[in-house]
DNA sequence: CGAATGGTTGATAAGACTCAACTGGTGTGG
DNA sequence: CCACACCAGTTGAGTCTTATCAACCATTCG
């Protein structure tokens, strides 16, 4: 992790990426981003620990994030694949609980950290705040009713269907933003059979593989994939 | 659904034993409580749809509600069991959402409802009604946080083992609020699964079968059983 | 009584996991 | 510069858990 030093109107530019302060004046917005550093951090790092008590709202710049927990038996289980600009386990912050999972960087980024009670502070001044921060949490909801239907499902292959259609919503080129043993976990597979159930896809005819990513070759075919298991 | 009505006093009486509820001055719990109506509803009766606009808050006082989807296969996946006191779909309500889920009766309940905008009404007057709301939404995401721990455990008999648990954090007698068949469905497994794991648990000496439901006879057992898979 | 529901048990089959081998790319240190 | 280890990804073969299908029992309810 290295500490930057970015003018107040690049740190004000970075936070108003984020939907959550879209509510905030020009000059609440750069009160907060004079509270807030910003740093970079390298593949491997780690964010926080599970169990840490969460003392700065960790703002995803740029990059990628993994949060994960680990199992009983020892193994990780990754609940989420974060790409910025996010806001990374900004419920357990405002909830003022421990972190409830680890986090570890992905890929280099770029982030933003905010002390908690700046933070708070505002939400006194600002109603319309704490119904923003509900709504994030609102998405992480949907997000873990997606997974939970995700892994009910029984095929793999229908599986990863889903996961192609909704990472990419409407155009047909999807760049992977994690490893795809990461994705695997992510979608409750082991990385054979993620990789396998891609391949039954392609001889399908229903996404092909490209150097830079993978294409939706045949949306509808991909679509009725979900209705058979 | 038969609508009741009760006295005022009985009213406020239900509300009280909601967490949500405790902030707010008796004059505004009183003036909630005579917007609200109560109703008594039958197994087998449904709460509301997905997709249904969500125009009141259900409180479920005493009884029990299954919470489930259908999945492309047109399978249902229970995602909760509620038991009263308990709010049903908060977070949608609030958000403002259509109902993301199907509700129906498990068992005879009674139930209050309050229309939405009185609710929303009040979170004016109290600034601390948005953060208890988003305190309820908390737990549910670190309920389907554990759901989608719970889902990843391969091993059967280690979901019920952690279902049990769970389920009797303190005394050692477990009722099951729900037929097994449900409870399965929401931990993932099928009926039969679900039974032959309860068996494999009492060869072991883990619980022990009764009439009035299960009991737990070698605690530490069954928690050694989490970490074995 | 007959039908429906909830639960249990047995036999079989399918799907994913496991283990192992192999590839290509990347980074490191002698 | 090359040898080496390491990581991500792929493929194959065998195993194992759970789903599936079927039969059966108990209870409840009309």
């Amino acid at each position: 992790m290295k500490t930057l030093s970015p003018s107040l109107e690049i740190k004000t530019k970075y936070l108003r990426r984020l939907h959550l302060f879209h509510s905030l004046s020009e000059p609440e917005l750069s009160q907060i981003a004079d509270f807030s550093y910003v740093r970079t951090a390298d593949r491997g790092e780690i964010l926080f620990r599970q169990g840490e008590s969460a003392r700065e709202l960790h703002i995803l710049v740029r990059g990628t994030v993994e949060i994960f927990f680990l199992l009983e038996s020892g193994e990780k289980k990754v609940i989420h694949l974060l790409s910025g600009p996010s806001l990374v386990a900004e419920a357990a912050l405002f909830m003022g609980s421990p972190w409830p999972a680890d986090a570890h960087i992905l890929s280099e980024s770029l982030l933003v950290a905010i002390p908690r009670d700046k933070i708070i502070a505002l939400t006194a001044a600002n109603p319309e705040l704490p119904w923003r921060l509900m709504g994030g949490m609102f998405s992480r909801l949907n997000e873990f009713r997606n997974t939970i239907e995700n892994l009910s499902r029984k095929s793999a292959v229908s599986r990863v269907a889903v996961y192609l259609l909704t990472a990419a919503p409407d155009c047909p080129q999807i760049i992977l933003n994690a490893p795809k043993n990461k994705i695997a976990n992510y979608l409750g597979l082991r990385a054979e059979t993620f990789s396998r159930a891609l391949r039954v896809l392609v001889n399908q005819g229903a996404i092909a593989m490209e150097e830079e990513g993978i294409r939706i070759m045949n949306r509808s075919l991909l679509e009725s994939i979900l209705g058979e298991q």
